[in-house]
DNA sequence: TTATTTATGTTCGTTTATGTTCGTTTCATA
DNA sequence: TATGAAACGAACATAAACGAACATAAATAA
């Protein structure tokens, strides 16, 4: 189907606070409740949405839930950062970006660049850039991990090793005082230190919910970055460390 | 299709703007509304914008037009075709899937088969299986065809042939009345061939469509293939070259 | 020049989006 | 379980937007 603006604006709403009633959307996008509820209808009926008594949420589809949810969570930041780091990718240069929602943000921002060479072990990064005629898309071979289509494994870290690009994107779960970047999952750990050391320059993207966070396995030091993307300024036992890198917020 | 220099300036207004009303982009040309309507129309048929009561946004997103269209061709006939090749599937066996709309039915088809472990150069079908929690989905790595998402390229064949399995799946642009398998694309051919050399048995799916086709690159014969799926008896000629083939209909 | 095509304006009947009203359904709570 | 308030949806009303058909002027071809 194909939203108009409002129609829009009420997905974007309804993606950015998780649930709303039919009311608050009303007057939100200044119109009656009955249109809304018309909008919604719709748009339950392409799965954009689900709807219960008194409001509107998002699908609890059969796609895995809390990647889903996880996506939402923080959705603005996520596209504000994404805008920054686009607006400093230069055309025709070469990208690798790893897994994680915000680098599917950058990916999303990255549409309509001109010339771009990205390898990706990201299903959902490749997916949006492969939509970019204008852009080479390559992916990774390996495992592909249901939880959030990334793919791991040790031939994707090989297949990684053939490539020197000039910036690498990566996400990361947590960031802790003293620096130090930690994830969940080893394997994809591993790909990530592969995807920092083919490249001659690395962003790192956060949002700042990953400022106090804690996570198991260390990726790398902030000292092995080149620049931090967040959106709000990070703790002030951070800032020292900060020193050493180039920092946009 | 080629803009007229109106036609360029209402594209920049809409893409400035986001969502420009038709009222303001007539009084902005200095040209009346309908004059702005026939040119919409014409770049919403080009998929340069969308447009929508009262005004004019950017396409939502960029989806492959033209493979969405084909993907609804005849899907009857695919999914028939693809639920047939499901039952047959075993659980727990290894596959190998190609490019190919019906082939993405198959992927559906098996969206709830127990402990399947799948290789595949076709991004959709990896997206679909991948959120199987009980499939374990491998994607090869290499370059991905922004028509198709479709991965081909030297790379995608070395890292098939790391692989062999008990069933190949592989769709098909032309069966010829000799048996002559041929498709469009000479990269895609040549990962085609890996995945048929790999497998232990092959399994082709095309519907009645493919019968009577042409198409340019030779891919295999049908002596290749162990079991043909389709959905309608193929014509005469063919039947005496199936002969080599168990044949399901 | 004249004829023909093309682009744009004009008019008007048709469609669409949205608001309004009101009877029905749903939900929470007594 | 009964009851009242809130939410819902069907039906209708209306104004705006749309598109077909025709008119007209400009560009192009003969």
């Amino acid at each position: 189907m194909t939203l108009n603006p409002r129609q829009r604006r009420l997905l974007d709403a309804v993606r950015q606070r998780g649930t709303v009633s039919v009311e608050a959307l009303a007057q939100q996008l200044d119109v009656t409740p009955q249109t809304v509820r018309r909008d919604v209808k719709q748009m339950e009926t392409a799965k954009l949405l689900a709807r219960y008594h008194g409001g509107v949420g998002l699908p609890s589809s059969v796609e895995n839930i809390d990647y889903r949810q996880r996506q939402v969570l923080n959705i603005d930041a996520k596209r504000r950062i994404a805008a920054a780091v686009a607006a400093r990718v230069p055309p025709g240069c070469s990208l690798l970006i790893n897994i994680g929602t915000t680098t599917e943000e950058v990916a999303r921002a990255l549409a309509l660049h001109q010339g771009l060479h990205v390898v990706t072990n990201n299903l959902n990064v490749a997916t949006i850039l492969a939509d970019n005629p204008h852009c080479e898309v390559i992916v990774t071979g390996g495992l592909v991990r249901s939880r959030d289509r990334g793919i791991v494994g040790e031939a994707a870290i090989d297949f990684i090793r053939q490539f020197k690009v000039d910036i690498s994107i990566i996400g990361i779960s947590s960031i802790e005082a003293d620096g130090t970047l930690r994830d969940f999952d080893s394997r994809e750990v591993k790909v990530a230190q592969a995807i920092i050391e083919q490249a001659r320059e690395v962003w790192l993207v956060a949002d700042s919910d990953k400022f106090c966070r804690q996570a198991l396995v260390r990726m790398a030091h902030l000292s092995q970055i080149d620049i931090l993307f967040t959106d709000a300024p990070p703790p002030a036992e951070l800032a020292g460390v900060l020193q050493e890198a180039k920092v946009t917020v």
